[in-house]
DNA sequence: CCCGCGCGTCAAGAATGCGTAAAGCGCCCC
DNA sequence: GGGGCGCTTTACGCATTCTTGACGCGCGGG
């Protein structure tokens, strides 16, 4: 008996946890159980599952919302159960890094399939992104979301932020203008390039000695920016 | 102007791949279309699409079938689209391979969603090619975009840069002029071969170190270009 | 021998893209 | 309800890149 898939299963309706335990259970999953935001946040921060199982509709929160955040620093793949199958809602979730999103009632072979599938991409994808990157002075910490240049914190704004992680995920090498857009903005500002001028300009006045020099944050004209690898040339 | 991925969508029913067609290409995608499990094998064996949208219940054959002889050889996503929502179905295609199962009827917005959700895996999962060509002093680094001269980096435009990549995918052998030109400028610039003229010379002072006398770009009398491959003639 | 053609070179103007400043607006917290 | 903060939007100047036209050279055919 091989121990199964550590899952995190977020769901605050007792009976359908109860349900969903036993089947999951009978198929070799491992399961922690959290029945709201803040409780799924704790466990997070104790376990590392290799799967979330999340309800909408919590009682202290938005299961969007937690879907943005855990995307900030962990590519976990995230299946969404809920009541609501209107359309939007689908789309919302989706958008904000789930994988998946299926509406109640659902087939329990279905939903063991998707599993299964959602696995199937965690063990082709897994990719070791750093929990901390240090290049010159500049330190981020992903796991903490904190920026700091030699030593002193460096204040950030939401955009700012996940304009620097996303281009330290792709560390040395180009990300497109459309990459950064989609993956900063969403998708539906994928046109909006002035954006990028802006933070552009916010993040080197922050974290460059001279913004107009920038070192790190490098500018690929006509095709996107680059975080500059101090290692190589 | 970027051309967005390229779908490969599988659907005899004329109405809906017409509804499909228009859709996607409203919003930036690039169609290959299929009728038939026969032309989807052939379409796959001569373009390679970034996604494939694929229906079940073909005329010629089993979807499901189509997607496990894909999966032993690649992992471009597979979004299943059928009129069966039967959960013995939906298992059956997810377990050979699929990466999502639509029920119709759809909606247009939850499709596209979910075609964001497979494209970000396949990007994600893509490994770090190594793809580095070295010849002479000459580095070209695709996976980074950059280009080093015996070490010191070599700033190209985004055209330069197209026109030497695309030299150097087919390193050693000619391209065509009108192959340059349409891969470079696009189709409406086939005519314009003055554009080739002036850019290799700019290329030549670039990365030559005689750029009069070039040992890498080399001409090819009223045919094309060459990039020489050192190892060779 | 001269002309036409293809190629290479140069340079100027047009077009595009980038950086910067600053103002308006909504939101939340005090 | 006022102030601070962050996001969006507008305006403008500057830099780079693209396009276009002019010209010279060499070669081969008429």
């Amino acid at each position: 008996m091989t121990a199964g898939p550590l899952v995190l299963l977020v769901e605050d309706e007792v009976p359908l946890r109860r349900f969903l335990r036993t089947t999951l259970g009978a198929h070799g999953f491992r399961l922690v159980e959290a029945s709201s935001v803040a409780e799924a946040e704790l466990a997070l921060g104790a376990q590392s599952p290799e799967l979330i199982l999340l309800d909408l509709g919590l009682p202290d929160g938005d299961g969007v919302d937690l879907t943005r955040r855990i995307r900030e620093w962990s590519a976990v793949p995230i299946l969404v159960l809920s009541a609501r199958g209107r359309e939007d809602h689908k789309v919302e979730a989706l958008d904000a890094g789930a994988d998946d999103y299926l509406t109640k009632p659902f087939g329990v072979e279905e939903l063991l399939a998707r599993l299964r599938v959602a696995l199937r991409h965690a063990s082709a994808s897994r990719a070791p992104d750093a929990a901390v990157l240090e290049l010159d002075g500049l330190r981020i910490d992903v796991a903490r979301r904190r920026v700091t240049l030699r030593g002193a914190e460096v204040h950030l704004t939401p955009i700012e932020y996940r304009l620097l992680t996303t281009l330290a995920k792709h560390l040395g090498r180009v990300v497109t203008q459309q990459q950064l857009l989609t993956e900063v903005w969403g998708h539906a500002h994928a046109h909006h390039t002035h954006y990028l001028r802006v933070y552009m300009a916010a993040l080197r006045r922050k974290i460059e000695d001279d913004p107009a020099r920038p070192k790190l944050l490098r500018t690929e004209q006509g095709v996107g920016y680059r975080l500059r690898d101090p290692r190589e040339g």
